[in-house]
DNA sequence: CTGACTGCAAATAGTTTGCATGACG
DNA sequence: CGTCATGCAAACTATTTGCAGTCAG
């Protein structure tokens, strides 16, 4: 919905990568994208705005958004990345429907007193962490419930 | 190092999958290893012990202990899964080292609190969870530090 | 004996790389 | 204008599938 991408272009700038209507365009469906995406679907997102586009340029891309931590890379238990625009500079993390693949997002977790009790038991300098929950929403727990 | 082998084949009989060499050459290397194992990984281990096994009886076989619950994959954040035995029925979370890949078990979280927070707030019924945390173990503190 | 299991080869899916053309700054 | 970015095709990696022969129960 949102149109954050001032902010990206200008983070791009900064790092001296050039501001292609390619990026401008990828940028552009990330920021206006609540949900997950995975390169193919951003991939065909992108060709409605700007078709010609070639899937591999969205990977390099998200490649570089990645590295500059402007997007966060999910692995929902699936087979492909998904990617979602980083709004907040903490993290946050996600709740996954194992029937629908759905995504919910949530940020409060306190995990703080976990990670100092296991840096300091295993000398690791502990630089983020990655938890999600795996269940079913609503409307998936109607459906067939295994066993 | 722990041959809890006599279990696990009797699990695979219980489900009515027959116990072939191959099997129990991969439940043996299994249960001798305390890391997490990439398929290929252990296609080479098992080739050591039962040359001419395809790799793609591995993918098979992890495929149904999986289901079974007897082994945990991992997706520690590289290209392809990783499996571990899983010997305490409960849960466990990864340390990983995003310098070499070492990755540390530890089984203390505590998230029930925060899981049946986000149960009541989202309506879904959370199965499980995944808890991972990156860092830099104390040999890859000390090579090159980013940035 | 018979259906489940294996192994090979080929197919798929996701992602990366080489290279010539094209365009941002 | 020079360099970085793009797009195509091909390469690569991890994994799955089809099929015929094999073996555990």
């Amino acid at each position: 919905m949102e149109f954050s991408g001032k902010k990206l272009s200008s983070a791009l700038k900064r790092y001296d990568y050039k501001l292609t209507p390619q990026r401008q365009a990828v940028l552009k469906v990330l920021s206006s994208s609540q949900e997950h995406l995975t390169p193919a679907e951003i991939y065909q997102k992108v060709c409605q705005e700007y078709p010609g586009i070639g899937l591999v340029t969205i990977y390099r891309i998200l490649k570089i958004l990645n590295e500059l931590g402007l997007i966060c890379e999910v692995r929902t238990g699936g087979n492909c990345h998904r990617y979602l625009l980083r709004r907040q500079p903490e993290h946050h993390h996600h709740l996954i429907c194992s029937g629908c693949g759905a995504v919910v997002d949530f940020t409060d977790c306190d995990l703080s007193q976990l990670g100092e009790r296991l840096s300091r038991q295993t000398g690791f300098k502990i630089e983020s962490h990655l938890l999600e929950f795996l269940g079913r929403c609503r409307s998936c727990q109607k459906e067939t419930q295994p066993r």
